[in-house]
DNA sequence: GTGAACAATAAGTCAGACTTTTATGTCACA
DNA sequence: TGTGACATAAAAGTCTGACTTATTGTTCAC
């Protein structure tokens, strides 16, 4: 799960990306190579090196005369893996999680509906797999068990839409379902009207009713929004 | 609107990018940076960078003994603005160019909802204005202050979601409405329906109705899917 | 006060030497 | 013939120091 740390500058970058992303800088700071590469005890290559990677995510923007510039959080990559980890580890977290879960429901539904329309026969398979082994999970605290199938449900049907951006954000959603499996619920059973959806949504998908796979999800996804107070009253 | 290529680095980059995103070297191709600091001229310290960023956008991995290594495009970053900047302007155009609109048309519904909820009295004038914009440069061959309006249109829809992801797709979606335009239509003027469709979203917004605003939008949204014939029959 | 020349600064670039990891080939031994 | 340990080499990784270049801020003449 944790990253490699594999040469120095994945270190650096693992120890200053974490920093910004938490607003330890705050927008318009100024730092200098230098110093930085002093501070790391690491030579101005490896430096020169992280700062130009954390300049392709646009944290940082590097002027000659004046230094490293940290950026306001608007020009930052926020769909960056890296940078949505480093967010998610830090004070951001909250923050970042309402962002994505509200990702989440945007896209997943739609997703649903492009998987009854494309899905493979294999892959219908697997959905249902996945949604009977959350079923088999979803009672005695069996949350780690139930938490596997749902990601692994969840990121077959972001697949199967044959939309490579929509795959791509597989492991986004693996993220939110682990976070929120391990801050809050941790000790009830999921709820049996999640469960059943999920089940449905495979059914959905496999006899290729693609509205009725994107309501469902829409349904699972608006249970998400709920779960993080996002629905204001 | 071109992108600085201030120092060698980036100079590098605009021509190794795009040539990696489109196709000309593929998965599992392998590459030395001492080779590539002399194909392009430049000190192995310079590559490096270069290499770095690539690897950051998960374009390329880099191993001891092995070499520079081009990955499959499932491992892309394909969320990178200069990313998507890159496939746009070469073969992939087409490809990207569908994936992006199919992720417009999950995005923007949801965005408006938002919106309509959470918009400023600021963020609705402009709104209108901009569809007032569209409305006014709607006959007459006036594509392009059409299209100044469409996409400021769009983006204060992003924004006033507040929502940072959904801002962040304000210059995919400026990026999509100018390759539509300079593309395909052109010649025609636009779409009585569609001009009215924006009024009545900004309409929508002003008055906080959520249901319909994102309603009004999927409609949007769906003529863009059927633009790109990807509602398949 | 305006503008032009100048000096200081930090990033950018380069070259070369050295270290570390690791894929692969070799050889002895079972 | 297969299998292990071992040696070899290839490429990335790291460090250092010298040099170049762009840019900011200051100073000075007008």
């Amino acid at each position: 799960m944790t990253d490699r740390a594999r040469g120095l500058h994945s270190r650096v970058l693992e120890s200053l990306g974490p920093a910004i992303t938490a607003g330890e800088y705050p927008a318009g700071s100024v730092l200098r190579t230098d110093e930085l590469a002093q501070r790391f005890e690491v030579s101005r290559s490896v430096m020169r090196e992280a700062v130009r990677v954390l300049e392709s995510m646009r944290l940082v923007a590097s002027r000659r005369r004046v230094g490293v510039t940290v950026l306001p959080i608007e020009q930052w990559n926020v769909y960056d893996p890296q940078v949505i980890r480093w967010r998610l580890a830090g004070a951001e977290r909250p923050r970042q999680l309402r962002s994505l879960t509200v990702l989440r429901s945007a896209i997943e539904p739609v997703a649903a509906g492009l998987a009854a329309r494309y899905a493979t026969a294999a892959q219908c398979a697997e959905l249902t797999e996945c949604a009977l082994g959350m079923v088999a999970h979803s009672r005695g605290h069996q949350l780690e068990g139930y938490l596997r199938h749902d990601v692994a449900f969840h990121r077959v049907i972001l697949n199967a839409s044959g939309n490579e951006m929509f795959a791509r954000l597989g492991d986004v959603v693996a993220e939110v379902l682990t976070g929120r499996t391990a801050h809050q619920v941790m000790f009830e059973d999921p709820d049996p009207p999640a469960v059943t959806l999920h089940l449905k949504v495979a059914e959905a998908v496999r006899e290729g009713d693609v509205a009725r796979a994107e309501a469902l999800t829409r349904e699972i996804a608006l249970g998400a929004l709920e779960e993080l107070d996002i629905l204001a009253p």
